[in-house]
DNA sequence: GTTGGCTCCAGAAACGTTTACGATTTCGTA
DNA sequence: TACGAAATCGTAAACGTTTCTGGAGCCAAC
């Protein structure tokens, strides 16, 4: 009869299974010759505690799931965004015996009842979720239950519930003041097709920023299109379509992976970037080699994990203490770098190459 | 004293929970009218088995793990690649109510120890494994325990085991003989620094087809890089450094985001792709609005997956009726799309943009 | 009227772990 | 010597589920 688990490893170092136990979670009732005795004949068999046995009992799973849709379409930033967030907070997890997985949820599933399944299934202690919309059921279904969770990206749904977001704000006002300083008057910028929160809240902050430096607002400037590359270069064109004293000479985009798609399309219609139009936009590994060089935003994002990890695990009784973070609700800022592809004096648009 | 689960969901029905667990899983001997009873209480209450009772119990977890490793450098492949396999995966596994997650292996964790964990914790039922090695523990390891996994990639450590890859001979064959109908004698390509397996496919194969059309091979134009856009943009500069006669007139590239920085690489350096150099690379949603048009091999990422969740559960006992494929491994093909990036006809190289 | 088979369900065991509790030993001190 | 505290460990219960076993009830057939 083949004993498994720790009860074979019990019976090969001849004590109870509950010594065992204790031995390999520091429990402090163990004598320190018999814990490296059985340290040592775990790490030879190579035993690790059952998953399923031990959330069953302890309550908890050490798990914490980062919630996430597949599909290209759908989510608006690109996957190397994520990989690097997850590096972030992957290290300060690790620090807390926390594994970090991502949940992914089909697009054929709808996310709501997908978290739903996932929590009720007890699947995770404590959640993450991103692409948050306006209005997102997910963040009131969380506080109702008292899950743990952070999102990333602020929503309108407001429950009291930590979060941490880009400083849309920011990237409005300095972008739009930047272009302004070089004479530009018309300054377009991107809405996104569906409900995902950033969107209004960037377009709000444009214009806000457009009043204080008394521009006025014009709609049209406004382009929707998808948060990637397809919708990059879709505004291209529709920019060409426009009349060309209408269109706008300066572009503010914080999208990661959009500049990509707006930069080709702009070549293609003949409205070359940092030539006949200024273009602002987001650091990402995609475009950071784009020609003529992006001026853009860049932050961290490996520290955006770091900080996403933090500001979770402090609103968890059980790691609290070491994070007296409270609820962190929070912009993290993003710095301008400098390139050539906002370098185009203001002069009326020419066409051509 | 409040019930919880199953048992709350039987007391509240007046039947046993051994009851209530067999309508639940549409066990046979259970009343059809008891049964319509039970799975309306259990959507009512939004009950869903707890996943470590039910796990401990079985088993088995119902949860398949794709593996990968977080921060960008790593990784070769951009993340709406592994998105777009994600959905293909998941639409197979919903057939059967398994669920996909993403196992994060952390940069500063060995891949091999975090898989060991992880499978020693019966985290998961199978595997996929991706990024695989030249030579791979993993392999080894998981083939030796009898766990069910699919590598994406070939790897010299050969289990039997079932993989899937692309057709990088195949890309090697067809872009080589393209460019050399054109008249190119010296064609570049990528190899990897580190010891992932398509480098070497490739390379062989490319050497293969070089000899196959009576072109000796020039070591000098293996560019050595990482699989980023950094490593493109590198590339670019290498081939600027070297003396003009002895710069590949053309290139082929098979992975999804390096052309991206070459391509700006080579707008910098001043050997334009499609005009200085003859460009042929692999298609994606970062290159797919490369100027000028990448001529490009292209494969549905969600077929991929799909072929990857199929050829998985072929080798599980309990699925493998429904996928009778025996053990998969295989090449997929890809398809060549015409763009302008190969456009230039052989001639002595000239600098200028 | 007994038997046998069938349908449906209750009861209990089992999965692997953690932990509360109690038992044993040791040791210092009255 | 005796007693209490401290150290160490074994025992068993508990977590929520699935599934095995058996039993109650019913009907048909002999």
């Amino acid at each position: 009869m083949e004993m498994t688990g720790i009860r074979r490893l019990a019976q090969e170092l001849n004590v109870s299974i509950g010594t065992v136990s204790r031995a390999l979670n520091g429990k402090p009732d163990v004598n320190e010759e018999t814990r490296k005795r059985v340290l040592e004949a775990a790490a030879a068999m190579g035993y690790v505690a059952n998953q399923a046995g031990r959330a069953l009992r302890k309550g908890s799973t050490g798990v914490i799931g980062f919630m996430m849709q597949t599909g290209h379409e759908i989510t608006g930033e690109g996957d190397v965004f994520f990989m690097s967030v997850f590096d972030g907070v992957q290290t300060v997890f690790a620090r807390h015996q926390l594994d970090l997985v991502a949940l992914l949820c089909s697009s054929e599933e709808d996310p709501d009842a997908y978290m739903q399944r996932v929590v009720a299934r007890g699947f995770a202690d404590a959640l993450i979720i991103s692409a948050t919309k306006r209005e997102d059921h997910r963040i009131d279904f969380l506080a109702k239950r008292n899950i743990p969770f952070i999102a990333l990206g602020r929503s309108k749904t407001d429950a009291g519930h930590p979060w941490l977001d880009l400083d849309f704000e920011g990237m409005a006002e300095i972008g739009v003041s930047r272009l302004i300083e070089k004479g530009h008057r018309r300054i377009g910028v991107f809405a996104p097709l569906d409900d995902t929160n950033l969107g209004f809240v960037f377009v709000d902050a444009y214009q806000k920023a457009l009043a204080r430096h008394g521009v006025t607002f014009d709609p049209d400037l406004v382009f929707r299109a998808h948060p990637n590359e397809r919708g990059g270069h879709a505004i291209a064109y529709a920019i060409a379509a426009m009349p060309a004293d209408r269109r706008p000479t300066g572009f503010v985009l914080t999208n990661e992976v959009m500049s990509l798609g707006l930069y080709n399309g702009l070549y293609e219609v003949g409205l070359p970037p940092g030539r006949a139009i200024a273009v602002i936009g987001r650091d990402s590994p995609q475009a950071h080699f784009l020609v003529p060089k992006l001026t853009s935003f860049r932050l961290s994002l490996r520290d955006l994990g770091i900080e996403l990890a933090e500001s979770l695990l402090a609103t968890m009784p059980l790691y609290a203490e070491h994070y007296p973070l409270g609820i962190v609700r929070k912009l993290v800022g993003l710095d301008l770098i400098e390139g050539e592809s906002d370098a185009v004096p203001f002069r009326e648009m020419t066409l051509g190459a």
